[in-house]
DNA sequence: GACGATAATCTTGTCAACAAGAGTGGCGCC
DNA sequence: GGCGCCACTCTTGTTGACAAGATTATCGTC
């Protein structure tokens, strides 16, 4: 076979970065043969990538027609929390009942390089630190399919990240919380763990809400 | 444009279903040609179905060798029920909330369906009016993602589920545990319907493991 | 007789060309 | 001068052919 089977994956990859990173303005026609130009792989993959990031629910492209990049409304936005709060709890309790330490030391690492961070105002350094810290638990939970559940979600939402951070306070106020998660799970205490975790996404759904309704 | 895209699609859910109809036996390979032959469709429509059925996690598909239906762990199974018992927990709530006329009696109807099919031995219908109650009050929730992962997640879980129900009085159990989160809607009682459902699914992993361990 | 190397075949991944909507601009008509 | 129709270009979806592993069968050797 003359590729190595990364192409796809590595185009869908950096596709689906461009998207989430807003490189694409709504309303935007994403045209075959430009992106085949933009990241210089072959057609083929474009189109496998284009058709992956559709079924994340990332594009839209119906019939014939170019993909676009999908709209998602506050109610989506609130669903996700939602979903994720109950997925995530459930991996939090395994990650307080395991304790691994490495799993430990890195949330440990990301609450301190978010806690440094909030100093600088690199607000997508932030963010990326927190999706970072979100990903360590949940490969620590040793479950195997929600770790994907979640992410397929949260890169529905990783859009408008970067705006709900941005509310007043809000990366303080979040950093707080993951603390309390990390402190959880240290203690061993599913309970609190999962107390932590739901809290955490209550205020996310709240700050979404404050921060779509303005606009 | 030559073909209606209903074919892509169409032959999706043909695959689909044949796969979970265990239609294939373990270790078997699903070449392309053979399936361009037996579903009557162009090679490329088979080849993007199988590329979904794979990211589904139905198929396993390693670089340059034949796609295989993937065998789904124990613990996969309970993961699933959890996951699922999470998600349907918040849809049931807001179906309880809403109490749509039309999807109270079609889950009604649904549960009579089951009723009747208690008696002759038709394993796989029963199933299958199981599967529709559940689908019903997905849809009837007003939710927009997560009844997609719920069936995401049923269907890696569906080539077992004719197993689990064949335990003994694992039917008659069943329907009574539908009948009531069926009655708890009526009554519009978020919080017993969210328990009943509960109950549901921990009873679903309970019989997995009695139905897999004794295997 | 069993094992390993080699050749033949099968199967997948890729590419380039083509057919057929969808979008766009210009022209004529009212 | 504005509106609708027509021709042109753009873009996608599909097809067939081909190159390169992977698999299987064959043969020779120990």
């Amino acid at each position: 076979m003359p590729k190595i089977q990364s192409t796809g994956e590595d185009t869908y990859r950096r596709l689906r970065r461009m998207v989430i990173d807003g490189r694409f303005s709504e309303g935007q026609r994403l045209v075959e043969a430009d992106l085949v130009e933009t990241l210089g792989v072959p057609r083929m993959a474009v189109r496998q990538a284009l058709a992956r990031l559709e079924y994340d629910g990332l594009l839209v492209k119906q019939a014939g027609r170019s993909s676009v990049v999908r709209a998602v409304s506050l109610a989506e936005l609130e669903e996700i929390a939602e979903a994720r709060m109950a997925l995530e709890a459930i991996a939090i309790r395994r990650v307080a009942l395991l304790r691994t330490p490495t799993a430990l030391r890195r949330m440990e690492e990301l609450a301190d390089r978010m806690s440094a961070l909030l100093e600088t105002v690199d607000v997508s350094a932030f963010v990326e630190a927190q999706a970072a810290l979100h990903h360590v638990w949940l490969e620590a939970s040793g479950m195997l399919i929600v770790p994907h559940l979640v992410e397929s979600l949260s890169a529905q939402s990783a859009q408008t990240r970067v705006r709900t951070v941005q509310l007043p306070d809000r990366m303080r106020q979040s950093l707080a919380e993951h603390r309390e998660i990390v402190a959880a799970v240290r203690a061993g205490d599913p309970d609190r763990a999962e107390v932590a975790v739901r809290t955490h996404l209550t205020n996310v759904k709240e700050s979404l809400r404050r921060s779509l309704q303005s606009r």
